[in-house]
This record gives C-alpha cells, sequence and structure tokens, in this order.
DNA sequence: GTCTATATGGCGATAGAC
DNA sequence: GTCTATCGCCATATAGAC
C-alpha cells in the first residue's frame, strides 16, 4: 500500500465511474475504462477481480449519494413547507453535479433488482421511517387529499424525471439547444417548489 | 410473401418486442429472441439484416405509441381542465399496457440520442405545436405562474417515472409487495389529476 | 424459407516476464 | 505493481445444404 497504489486506485475508480455512468454495465468497457485511467486493461483485474466487482463498487458509491438528504432534513425542526423546499434544494443540487445519476440507477436496478436489498440493508435504510414523518407532517398540517406515497412519488417524480429524460426533453422543448435547456434545468427548482406548494396548501 | 412468411415475420416481431422491451439493445440476444420465437438465429438475420435493424423496427413502433395521444386531446374542444384530465386517462392506460415502454425509451435515447430527431422528423411530429397550444389554453384560463413548458414536463414527470422507476418504488414503498404496488399505481391516475388540478387552479 | 455448421470479431480474464 | 501476449468464450453474422 504504497503512495503509488493509492494513487492508481483512484484513478480507476474516477474512470470506472465516468464509463459506467454514461454507458451502464452492458454499455460499459474494460478497454475504454483503462483507457480513460492511463493504464493497461490487465491492472483492472489486479486491482478488481472482476467487471462486476469494479462496477459494484461504483453503483454503491452512487447509490449512498441519494439517501441522506432526505432523513435528516426530515427529522430537522422546520414546519413542512420548509422542509419540502429544502429537500427540493438538495436533491437539485446533488442531480445538477451527478446528472448522470438517475439514469444510471435507473437502468442498473432494472438489470438486476435484488441489488437493492442489499443496498438498504448496508447502509440500514428504512423507508418506511421516511414516510412515516412525512405522514405525521400531512396530519399536522391537516393535508387530507393525498397520501404520504403519492407525495413522496411526486416530489422524486418531479426532480429526477427531466434528468432521466434529458435528452428527449432537450428536443422536444428546445429544438436540442443545451443552453436553453439547462436555463430550464436551473429556473425549474423554483418552479418545482411552487407547483407542490399550491398543490398542498391552496385548498 | 406467402402466408407463412407472414406469420413467422410477426411471430419474430412478436419475440423482439418482448425481449428488447426488459432488456435492451445491450441486454438482448439474438439466441433468446429466437428461442422465444421458436425458430433459429439464422432466421432473425434473413427476414432483418441485423440485431440493430431489427430493433430499429421495435424502438420505432413502441415510440409511436407515446405521440398520438397528446396532439387529438389538445385540438378537441374541452376546457385545459378536462384537457388535462384526458392525457392523464390516456397515458395511464397507455403505460398500464407497456409498463416497460418507459425504461426502454430512456435507455435507448441515451445510448443513441441521434435517432430521436430521425423518429421526429419520420412522423411528422412538431414538439413546439403542442406547446403553442397548451400556453393558449393557460393563457385562457389565467394561468401565469408556471410555463407551459414546466408544466408539460411536469405532467409527463409525474406520469412516466413512476413505471420507469418500478423495481425502486415498489421496495421503497411496499417492500417490494407486488400485489400492493399495482393497487397503488392504479389508484395513482386520480392522484395526479388532483395534484395537478389543485396545483394549477386553486390559486 | 428454414435449418446446421462455421466464420469472425470482440471482450473479460489470466499467464508470465520485468 | 505494471506491462505484453494470449486464452477462452460468447455473440453477431454468414455459408451452404435441404
Amino acid at each position: 500500500m504504497t503512495e503509488l497504489d493509492i494513487t492508481t486506485e483512484a484513478q480507476i475508480i474516477q474512470a470506472a465511474r465516468k464509463v459506467f455512468l454514461v454507458k451502464g454495465f452492458e454499455g460499459a468497457r474494460m478497454q475504454e475504462i483503462a483507457d480513460e485511467a492511463g493504464i493497461n486493461k490487465a491492472l483492472l483485474h489486479y486491482y478488481f477481480r472482476s467487471k462486476e466487482k469494479l462496477f459494484q463498487s461504483i453503483f454503491q458509491e452512487a447509490f449512498q449519494r441519494f439517501i441522506p438528504s432526505l432523513y435528516d432534513v426530515m427529522l430537522s425542526e422546520r414546519t413542512l413547507p420548509e422542509k419540502l423546499d429544502l429537500i427540493i434544494d438538495r436533491y437539485q443540487e446533488l442531480l445538477f453535479e451527478n446528472p448522470y445519476l438517475p439514469q444510471f440507477i435507473l437502468q442498473e436496478v432494472n438489470r438486476n433488482p435484488e441489488c437493492l436489498k442489499t443496498m438498504f440493508q448496508k447502509f440500514g435504510v428504512q423507508p418506511s421511517t421516511f414516510i412515516s414523518f412525512l405522514e405525521k407532517e400531512m396530519t399536522k398540517e391537516g393535508i387530507t387529499h393525498i397520501t404520504p406515497q403519492h407525495l413522496l412519488v411526486n416530489i422524486l417524480s418531479l426532480n429526477i424525471f427531466p434528468f432521466a429524460a434529458k435528452p428527449i426533453l432537450s428536443i422536444i422543448l428546445f429544438n436540442n439547444n443545451k443552453d436553453e435547456y439547462l436555463e430550464f434545468m436551473k429556473e425549474r427548482k423554483e418552479y418545482i417548489k411552487l407547483f407542490i406548494h399550491n398543490a398542498l396548501f391552496k385548498s
């Protein structure tokens, strides 16, 4: 475990992240990852035994990013409207920094659905806890026209889908003009907040 | 072009649809499609020259289904709330019949973004037309707190995302209980309508 | 049109020198 | 630890008999 080892492993991880996130497991090639890392294919198998193993470490790292934002916001001392706004802020920030994350995770969970349970167990995630907290807050606010499950799915949908569908929406809305789509996504945060706020509290 | 030809080609199409929709282009195997169709691998290449060609015909067929619902509803003589409800009804019906469509299209458009322009040209689709109509209706109703682009993306997100994210949501919400998730998706239609209605018209 | 057999290439993985 | 060379497999695609 010299300095050099660490550097090489880090280079591999970085390269693997870049390739896997864009191409997915099936689409990615070990050769491409090696090239991206500036090393040889054989070295990939030296550090990680197989493509699957290398992929798992990237997937786990990616998956972790989706979890923590929700919990600590929900547990904080704020009103529900404030919490929702904060969750949207955090999610949009995360997604802007990792725009390929949604499609990457969707694709690979479809390929291997069992991996999800493993992840949840590994990180001690209890989604039902989050639902319970949301439910309590909604009762407090007198919101009865929607269930916490549907509200959660609505929040996730409005935030995540436009990133997963970027190529489609970019064409549909702006004839593939990248700048206009970026501008659209940046302003979108406030529109999501307003949309959810109106749907919940204007009754 | 005898009876037998047509039957075989239809069998291939049906088998290819089944395999490609679930596995995607990279994940699908010609052998699996041949087995599913009850024929030999070589016959696939006899009818369609290559895997890519066979895939394209399946993708085109799948893509077509997403288009027409929106147009004729938007052009009909109804109020905006009625139109929105009808669009949601149509989309949910389409998605229940083809639950793999969202992830299939997302995955393959990411793999080959250029194919979208081809599709739009092929079918003479002008997304800007739809946005214009939506904008006109929104002005008529005095809706100014959201742009037609964001409203369209919200509608698509709320409808499509839960199908693309089925394995994830099924675990998060119901600990992988299929029946509960199905029930959730069936009741969801009305929650989407209510959510959008409140967000737009309760001001 | 449909089959069997085979060509062809690419990819993950390993052996072995340094 | 890092490289070159190569193995072994599997998937697409083709040749050719029937």
